[in-house]
DNA sequence: CTCTTATACTATACTTAGGGAAGTAGTTAC
DNA sequence: GTAACTACTTCCCTAAGTATAGTATAAGAG
């Protein structure tokens, strides 16, 4: 596995264009523990707008990273889950919660340092 | 490990924070190789603005996962290296690396889909 | 002596992404 | 009848990112 590349086709160019986007990898992390629906979603990334939650699902969803079922129950509910391939970003949520516990173990303080 | 959990100060919410920002995981992915200069980097990220490529490098710096070193040459030169806690970001890079390289094996054309 | 090159940036104007609030439709509970 | 639930969409505004030009300084080419 070699990280370093420069070429437009470079694995880490690919996957940087995938998890870039905000709320992304949290909406991940969140169908890692099972199917959600919208409003399931919406409760669990308490500040997400339904606008940005809708555009990273179909986002995700195009990628074929999730599947989006409908089910014509009253009220009418979505259901999204990770496809196979969506299921491959363990290891990078991983490392992520592993990295996330350096930040804490040093003492870093992540957010207040802007003015 | 954990990954799921819904507070703030969730760990994999902190990392998210660093590396969301877009250009961020190339700009350290580049640092693995060694210490760089400004220009460097501008040739390596071939599309990154100045504006942007400056901004990064402050907020990588501020958050201690890099080092900036100024040397009084002519022109003068600048040195961005990363820390301790910047090389913790390896498992990171590893996994975006191996799930960039499932796209590519299950033919997941991550550019061309929009119109 | 002027012209170009190099470095590490800022400055400016413009475009896109994201945030916040409100609205939509169909049904059901009070 | 009014409010609530569900899964969104639409509008408007700000923040983030893009593209391009400019700054200072000095070496080297012609």
């Amino acid at each position: 596995m070699e990280i370093s590349c420069s070429k437009d086709t470079c694995p880490v160019k690919l996957a940087a264009e995938i998890i870039e986007g905000k709320w992304t990898t949290l909406i991940i992390r969140e169908l890692f523990s099972g199917k959600k629906r919208y409003s399931e979603l919406q409760r669990a990334l308490n500040k997400i707008s339904p606008k940005v939650l809708s555009a990273r699902l179909k986002f995700l969803e195009e990628r074929g990273l999730i599947t989006r079922a409908v089910f014509a129950t009253i009220p009418p509910t979505t259901e999204y889950a990770l496809t196979p391939i969506g299921y491959k970003l363990e290891s990078l949520l991983l490392a992520m919660a592993e990295f996330g516990n350096e930040l804490i173990k040093k003492e870093i303080n992540v957010k207040i340092i802007s003015p």
